[in-house]
RNA sequence: GGCGUGGUACCCAAGUGGCUUAAGGGAGCAGUCUGCAAAACUGCCAUUCAUCAGUUCGAAUCUGAUCCACGCCUCCA
């Protein structure tokens, strides 16, 4: 069965082809680490990850790669302002090695909190600076650079298709108002490839060049690194759909002009979570991360789940209404699965299961159509299949779905305190109900709830819940 | 100003010419079970897909117009 995905290069689908029979080599646009990741930047995470477990499902030999930004780039695409990293420290009073390492241990326990499978590897910008420079030196080899007073740019009117990705339109670029750009650019749309130093301050962050001591910009890292570990041409880059205008676009121009070959045949791309009303950005400061989700009682899995809800090229509007719904979804979906799991010891396949199989690869297959592929597993659940066959499909389905199924377990009951006077209450109620005296049973009951506690009835005796 | 999305039930969200008189989840309602409650289970829940016109044997799906919402071009995934 092929794999069909969506390529914004050519804004249609297309049946996935690798370049080397049986192989797939990713490259993902990774995180900058100088803050916590949010709800929104994990969306494209997943995403990532779902394609990946796709592409292996199918027989792939996948090859991941993702980058950390741990270089202080500007905040602006447009080379000016300050820079990420070392505003993170001085906000926190640390190194900006520091910041880079603390954050990037937080997004790794992210993803693991996630179930998102970790890339074969992942690179940091500042561990190949070497790779970085050789490439600005190819560039300028062949003409595609010039200087200015403050660093080394890329000049995107040498790059014939320059802008083709994102379908730029070069004088609407010119003719905006809102690109301000400095007169020293000879194009709106050219970048910085090295940027220098500041002469009046010192950075914590800055290298040996060839043009002088500085940093790299921001779309060398990934030319850089993809290719080294990937090669001159691999099959799929992707990343947020916020990376086509400028950073996948200028990530292009700079290595095939480099190289002098195709860089990547595929390139997909994640759309946002948007929140409600408030805008899911870092410069605000206040956004939503997975770890006050949990502090708000949310299983990640509850976020997977609400996630693989929608496609991953549509937006998503995030609402706590409809995070609340994916957790009771998943929790029963949970508790379905736990009971199929406790009742049978083996699995089985039929041609009942082959049926449903398929058609849940030719979901899986069509651009990655997850919120089909979660709609099967229900409906098999509820199905008139038997057990065994509903957990071979469940075990199956899982290994796209990435809900860890198989090791999942009863969950073992809150160990919250539970305040004596509250065990006595609920022992009296247990007494009551032996003797049949109900009234007094239910007066507890409320004694209980005024007091935030619910009693739950088990057979073999009793849960307590606090409200 | 440029580029690009989308409007599907109370909410989230699939589907993008006939297989669908529109998946799935949540909420709600009714019922089974339980002394009650909770959980679980069963059933019900859009003849209709923003509006209008058109193409077609046939449209939520294609075309045009209109209205509305949103994203990016500033840091963003």
């Amino acid at each position: 069965m092929s794999v069909y995905l969506f390529n914004t290069l050519t804004r249609s689908k297309e049946e996935f082809i690798p370049i080397e029979n049986g192989k797939a080599k990713i490259y993902c646009c990774g995180p900058t680490v100088y803050n916590y990741q949010h709800i929104g930047n994990l969306r494209t995470f997943l995403f990532e990850d779902i394609l990946k477990r796709v592409l292996m499902y199918n027989g792939f030999e996948v090859t991941h790669v993702m980058n950390i930004t741990d270089v202080g780039h500007l905040v602006s695409d447009e080379d000016e302002g300050d820079d990420k990293m070392e505003l993170g420290a001085s906000r926190e009073g640390k190194t900006v090695w520091e910041i880079a390492e603390y954050y990037t241990d937080v997004f790794k326990k992210d993803l693991q909190r996630l179930n998102i499978l970790f890339p074969d590897v992942f690179c940091k910008a500042t561990d190949y600076i070497n790779e970085q420079i050789s490439m600005i030196k190819c560039l300028e080899e062949k003409g595609f650079t010039y200087k200015t007073s403050d660093g080394i740019y890329y000049d995107t009117s040498k790059f014939p298709d320059y802008g083709k990705l994102a379908k730029l339109d070069l004088e609407g670029l010119r003719a905006g108002e809102r690109v301000e750009f400095s007169d020293e650019k000879k194009n709106p749309s050219d970048f910085s490839v090295w940027k220098f130093s500041p002469k009046d301050k010192k950075r914590q962050m800055e290298w040996d060049s060839p043009w002088g001591v500085g940093f790299p910009g921001w779309h060398i890292e990934c030319s850089a690194m993809s290719t080294k570990f990937l090669g001159n041409h691999f099959d799929i880059h992707c990343g947020g759909i916020d990376h086509i205008p400028v950073h996948h676009t200028n990530e292009i121009a700079q290595t095939e002009a480099c190289t002098g070959e195709k860089f990547v045949n595929y390139w997909l791309h994640g759309e946002f979570l948007n929140m409600g009303d408030v805008k899911m950005s870092k410069s605000s400061g206040d956004f939503l991360t997975l770890q006050k989700l949990i502090e708000m009682k949310y299983d990640p899995m509850h976020y997977r789940y609400f996630l693989l809800s929608a496609h991953y090229s549509t937006k998503l509007k995030f609402t706590f209404e409809a995070l609340d719904a994916a957790k009771s979804g998943y929790d029963r979906l949970l508790t379905n699965v736990l009971k199929i799991k406790n009742s049978v010891s083996e699995i089985k396949t039929t041609e009942n299961t082959f049926k449903e199989h398929e058609k849940f690869k030719a979901f899986i297959n069509d651009d990655l159509n997850i919120p089909r592929g979660l709609a099967q597993l229900q409906q098999v659940i509820s199905s008139e299949l038997s057990n065994e066959e509903k957990l071979f499909l469940i075990y199956e389905f899982d290994k796209i779905l990435g809900f860890g199924f198989k090791d999942a377990e009863e969950k073992p009951k809150d160990d919250i305190d539970i305040p004596s006077e509250i065990i006595t209450l609920v022992e009296n109620r247990i007494e009551a109900k032996k003797n049949k005296d109900y009234k007094r049973a239910d007066e507890i009951r409320n004694e209980l709830k005024e007091k935030g506690f619910e009693v739950i009835d088990k057979k073999d005796g009793y849960e307590i819940k606090r409200l």
